[in-house]
DNA sequence: CTTGACCTTCGAGTTCACTCTATACCTTAG
DNA sequence: CTAAGGTATAGAGTGAACTCGAAGGTCAAG
């Protein structure tokens, strides 16, 4: 696969793409005769992966850690799961913290529309 | 209060405090007669929400939405309101999303555990 | 009345994660 | 053969969110 179509099929713009290969993020990238990157069909997973990861708050270093780790599953098992457990306890503390901030917002909310009915009766 | 407390209260550095209040985060500041900011008690509770839209992924920027709308709940409650649901949707799919992940990280996990201990066999 | 620990503003510098530009090579349709 | 469009690299530019430092005002202790 191209890079074009790896971008259509990703979302992420291609310029994107070569950065997160030069972080490290996408190892998996031949070339054809023509210097042309050829990506495998696993790459769109990866890719989306990345950015999922991404989105909860890693740094791309801290993505490189996790899939170097998921990388190297045959040879540095324990390691991994270290790593592995570590990333799930901070998983873990995000979804606690979510959890309040939506009892929060939801408090903050009832709380105007509270207001607002008040208003409303005002105005009546 | 003076800055250093409110410093020493969240974590969040004096400069980040003067940055936030910049941007329009911290809009309750009055002044001492020697021109030293002076908070009330409530910013502390203020930078803490600050703190964890951030790190849910919210820009400065659409925090002070949310933040703009709380103030202005006399005003325009219902707007308020929608607003605030807005942000809780948003919340609630982070937190789904990073229950699949986990599952994921779960899963990972035992592979590399099982995989380190077949390892461990090996070698005796 | 000085010393040290605060506080002020302002502006420059840094890091991260892109995003874009320039230059040049490759490929395919007409 | 040429023109359009895809690909390559290198490096500059951008915006967000800090982060720091300089220069100077304030204050309480000794």
């Amino acid at each position: 696969m191209k890079i074009s179509e790896l971008e259509q099929r990703t979302g992420v713009s291609r310029h994107t793409l070569r950065y997160y290969e030069k972080q490290g993020l996408l190892l998996e990238v031949s070339r054809q005769g023509n210097n042309y990157r050829d990506y495998p069909e696993q790459a769109v997973k990866r890719v989306n992966m990345v950015r999922q990861l991404k989105d909860l708050g890693f740094s791309l270093r801290e993505i490189f850690d996790v899939l170097d780790a998921l990388r190297k599953d045959t040879m540095d098992c324990a390691q991994g799961a270290v790593l592995m457990a570590q990333k799930r306890a901070v998983v873990d503390a995000k979804i606690a913290e979510l959890e309040a901030l939506r009892l929060l917002l939801t408090e903050e909310q009832q709380q105007l529309e509270r207001s607002a009915k008040a208003q409303d009766l005002q105005h009546q």
